[in-house]
DNA sequence: CTTGTTAAACTTATCAGATAAGCAAGCAGC
DNA sequence: GCTGCTTGCTTATCTGATAAGTTTAACAAG
């Protein structure tokens, strides 16, 4: 028993590296541009009064969610806003529970369908080369599938179009957090593929329905219709989930034909 | 001029905490439940042959996605998957640019129209409790609101119990990663009212509209009218996004009566 | 035997200082 | 004008040390 602790002057309530991490985060959020620099990390521990590793541990949490671009021998810069932080994060969780991938659907038929409506009305020539460009990938996959060689990577390159599809019309929905949304639960529809799916094979019309599928929501899109659009995404989706629960080996899903009340 | 440079046989593409946060993130997914402790940084040291402040720096990466919780004294733990980080990476966000919220209200009229039609078909004892609690706290904060002391404090209560009743009905889904989302996509919307929102006065008849609208949504999906559900979700979300484009000054929405073909 | 307290061991938080390595701009030479 | 080197700034990583919080285990009291 010490009758002398030693004078705490400091009321911190929180540690050091939580104090960094806001400052940095107010800082991020009212003065700078995506692209901007950061001061250098001996700046920033000046400034917040800490030493620069505190500095450094702050940046890499900023940089965990997704708000900074970190690499050595320059300074951190401001990321515009995407889907990857959190699409790593959906990744880890999806691989620790795979059956998450149902409702990852379930949230992709909201997410899309309504993406696939506002395409229809926002769309432009930027936007339709861009899904243009995926879906001629798709094709070109396709076909150099139907070759019995290198059939597997034909098969990657596939999937990675069709996911390439479905980003670039978030996109073109005009809807910038949308499309951050559809782009993070694109990177967990990956890593399934390569890790799970890769090799098996899928029901023998699925590549051409599938392609057709996208094909007409294309079209959809273009002609300005934003219900056709939107039922066609909504369509495909439900084949798609059809696909992934046969080739998990799950029970098909009480999907009630017509019953979506609210996304459909 | 030295003409003996060190032998450099570390052809480590990629940076140690890079790897080191690759390596944890796998650790995570695979062989970690929830709420389990990580080895002690200096075990991770060891094993993933860095220092420790090197492991220190991974762990923050994977807080900051939202994998980890981290506290002095006591070893890392793995998070339940939750929205908090991705809400906190949109609150920022939002705070640079908050016209951002209107595509906010859109990627909600998406979401939690499926929540609605979700909750109504899954709904259980336990989830309307819950969603029972946040319409309490709603009608209690707005009887407050009536009398004319600490009216502001009341309204800050009202609208955080009308988060909360969003939240509680995305949990009710049964969906978790559709919870997840809602969870996210609050933290933005706490922010702005605090912030901008907060003392100005809404439209007089505007809070007792909203808490019937809350109510309505809530018996629908206690009569487990799916659809019926999904549509009062809708209305009301308009409605408050109307408020919202007043409070900003912005113009009235191209909302286009009933064309949302796709979540509707 | 149970309970409450104390002490020890473990673990993280933060600092300081040092070396290596990557990047960018300036400058010389062609 | 362009190329290639040089130099200074900046980050990446390591080592070692101290402070402070948590957990565990021993231990005394009832």
């Amino acid at each position: 028993m010490r009758s002398n602790p030693p004078p705490k002057l400091k009321v911190e309530s929180q540690p050091a590296v939580a104090r960094a991490v806001e400052r940095l985060a107010r800082l991020i959020a009212s003065e700078l541009e995506p692209g901007a620099n950061l001061p250098s990390e001996a700046a920033l521990a000046l400034d917040c009064g800490v030493s620069r590793l505190t500095v450094r541990e702050a940046l890499k949490v900023l940089a965990g969610r997704g708000l900074l671009d970190i690499g050595q021998g320059r300074r951190a810069v401001v990321r515009a806003p995407d889907g990857s932080a959190f699409g790593a994060f959906l990744a880890t969780v999806m691989q620790h529970d795979p059956k998450g991938l149902l409702e990852l659907f379930e949230v992709r038929r909201a997410l899309e369908t309504q993406a696939a409506s506002l395409a229809a009305r926002h769309i432009n020539r930027a936007g339709a080369a861009a899904i243009r460009g995926a879906l001629d990938g798709m094709g070109e996959a396709a076909a150099a599938m139907r070759g019995p060689a290198t059939r597997s990577a034909a098969e990657q390159r596939f999937h990675d179009y069709d996911v390439g599809f479905h980003e670039a019309l978030g996109l073109a929905s005009g809807n910038r957090m949308l499309a951050c949304l559809i782009e993070a639960l694109a990177m967990p529809l990956r890593n399934a593929f390569s890790l799970s799916f890769k090799g098996r094979q899928l029901r023998g019309a699925s590549v051409e329905d599938s392609l057709a599928a996208h094909e007409r929501i294309f079209a959809l899109v273009q002609d300005r219709d934003a219900r056709g659009a939107a039922q066609a995404m909504r369509a495909h989706l439900q084949d798609a989930e059809r696909d992934m629960r046969a080739i998990l080996s799950l029970p098909a899903g009480r999907r009630a034909v017509g019953s979506q009340g609210s996304t459909g």
